[in-house]
RNA sequence: GGUGAGUUAGUCAAGUGGCCAAAGACGGCAGACUGUAAAUCUGCUCCCUCCGGGUUCGAAGGUUCGAAUCCUUCACUCACCA
């Protein structure tokens, strides 16, 4: 039995920092049942979530069927700094409503994944709001510059001569902090977060907390390009609250190389199972479309259900095999004689018109599944569906 | 506080008075080929009903027939010195 939890535990980890401690408080539970909490950090940030996300929550779902107690922890107070991941621009404050507008979202969504009664979900606003300039300066002589410059990202941006600011050495001080307060037993995050989550386990040790975390690191998804990481801001994302013919179709379009990767950090199939597919694949005993469309079911009937699955299956090859269209379109009204690039910016499908024209030209455009290439054409009353390129529809009511 | 360098389109980056709506690269979009994959080839990539016009090169002023380019002030970034 511990055997196998420690399995799933340690399945699909990037790396594991004290594992004996992980594997004590695991053997402890199943010994008298006694709890322990495991730390994931959240920052309010942007309101959805997505499967960059799901991969930490899938763990922390492991754990909490072996005995953890999972602390969401809601960056709050961090969230008005901005962890610098990546990230040389100093990002925008948010506004005390809107972070708590988006950490009502994330729970929302967070228990689709995790059990709710094993779940505290904290502000971190709490503690640190209360810690004043006292307790900061208190925090900051823990730690120094040297140390602080160690940290990968900050390292490229100083010898790159980029600007890092003062406020920006305090996140990973104030998440470590964080675990300080929660005294954490575990905390997990992805590899990027390997300094903040290290940082947890050493101001347990300074300000004597009486144990150090055990660190986990989740390996970072690639977004939908493959190459950057899984992101709002870059928009190469899928959402778990995306509507299933999207979930399915964005998974079907990464590519063939990303596949073998999502179907290792997102799939409930084991690596044997996936290893086998991989071969048979390479072999030419099976198609690498067949592999890449079963993911989609899986993701899809993740979040949703078999039935909506298949649904969004079928929707998918009605309209890219069988060029038929997509079954809900956006609609719009728009006036008699309406010129034609007007229409197309008005429903949402061209960002201009200087771009509608210029797809026009260049055959991208159709109307009632008929390509045109006139730019001038204004529509006479009647009902019209507007086609660019291969997946943007629309309605068009004119009259 | 001092000295020097810098801020150009989604990103990187060329451009030092007119030939600049601004090279090039990447990214993005579209077309061909496909499996809405990859690779490859082609076109497009500020806005505007466009053979024409408008607004861009950190911000505001100025010089000039003419400014991304010269001058002034301001803001921001980096380096070195203190």
């Amino acid at each position: 039995m511990i055997k196998t939890a420690l399995e799933e535990i340690s399945r699909g980890t990037a790396e594991i920092i004290d594992d004996k401690r992980i594997e004590k408080l695991v053997t402890k539970y199943y010994d008298d049942g006694t709890t322990y909490t495991v730390k994931a950090g959240f920052d309010p940030t942007g309101a959805d979530l997505h499967l960059g996300h799901t991969v930490l929550l899938q763990k922390l779902k492991v754990f909490q069927n072996h005995g953890g107690i999972v602390q969401l922890l809601i960056g709050d107070f961090t969230a008005t700094i901005g962890d610098p991941t990546g990230k040389s621009e100093t990002r925008k404050v948010l506004t005390r409503d809107t972070i708590m507008a988006n950490a009502q979202t994330y729970q929302d969504q967070v228990f689709n994944i995790l059990d709710r009664d094993k779940t505290e979900v904290v502000f971190n606003s709490h503690w640190l709001d209360a810690l004043g300039a006292g307790g900061m300066l208190g925090l900051t002589t823990r730690f120094n510059v040297a140390r602080m410059l160690e940290r990968d990202d900050f390292e490229k941006r100083y010898k790159g001569g980029e600007s890092i600011s003062i406020s920006e050495f305090l996140y990973p001080l104030l998440q470590g902090y964080d675990s300080v307060e929660l005294k954490s037993d575990i905390e997990i995050g992805g590899t990027d977060q390997k300094f903040n989550l290290l940082m947890g386990r050493y101001l347990q040790r300074s300000y004597e907390v009486g144990k150090e975390q055990a660190v986990l690191m989740m390996p970072i998804l690639e977004g939908l390009d493959g190459v950057q990481k899984m992101s709002k801001s870059l928009n190469n994302y899928i959402g778990i609250v995306e509507k299933p013919k999207d979930i399915y179709a964005k998974t079907l379009s990464i590519s063939d190389d990303l596949m073998w990767r999502y179907y290792e950090l997102l799939s409930e199939k084991s690596l044997l199972d996936i290893a086998s597919m991989r071969d048979e694949v390479k072999n030419g005993t099976l198609h690498p479309k067949v592999v890449k469309e079963n993911l989609a079911l899986e993701l899809v009937k993740r979040f949703y259900n078999q039935e909506l699955a298949i649904q969004a299956k079928a929707e998918f090859d009605n309209v890219f095999k069988s060029n038929k269209l997509p079954t809900d379109m956006k609609e719009i009204e728009c006036e008699d004689g309406i010129w034609i690039c007007k229409a197309l910016v008005d429903a949402g499908i061209e960002p201009s018109t200087s771009q509608a024209r210029r797809d026009i030209k260049q055959n991208a455009v159709s109307v009632n599944q008929e390509k045109i290439s006139d730019e001038k054409l204004n529509l006479s009353a009647g009902d019209y569906i507007l086609q660019v390129g291969k997946r943007k529809f629309a309605k068009v009511k004119v009259g």
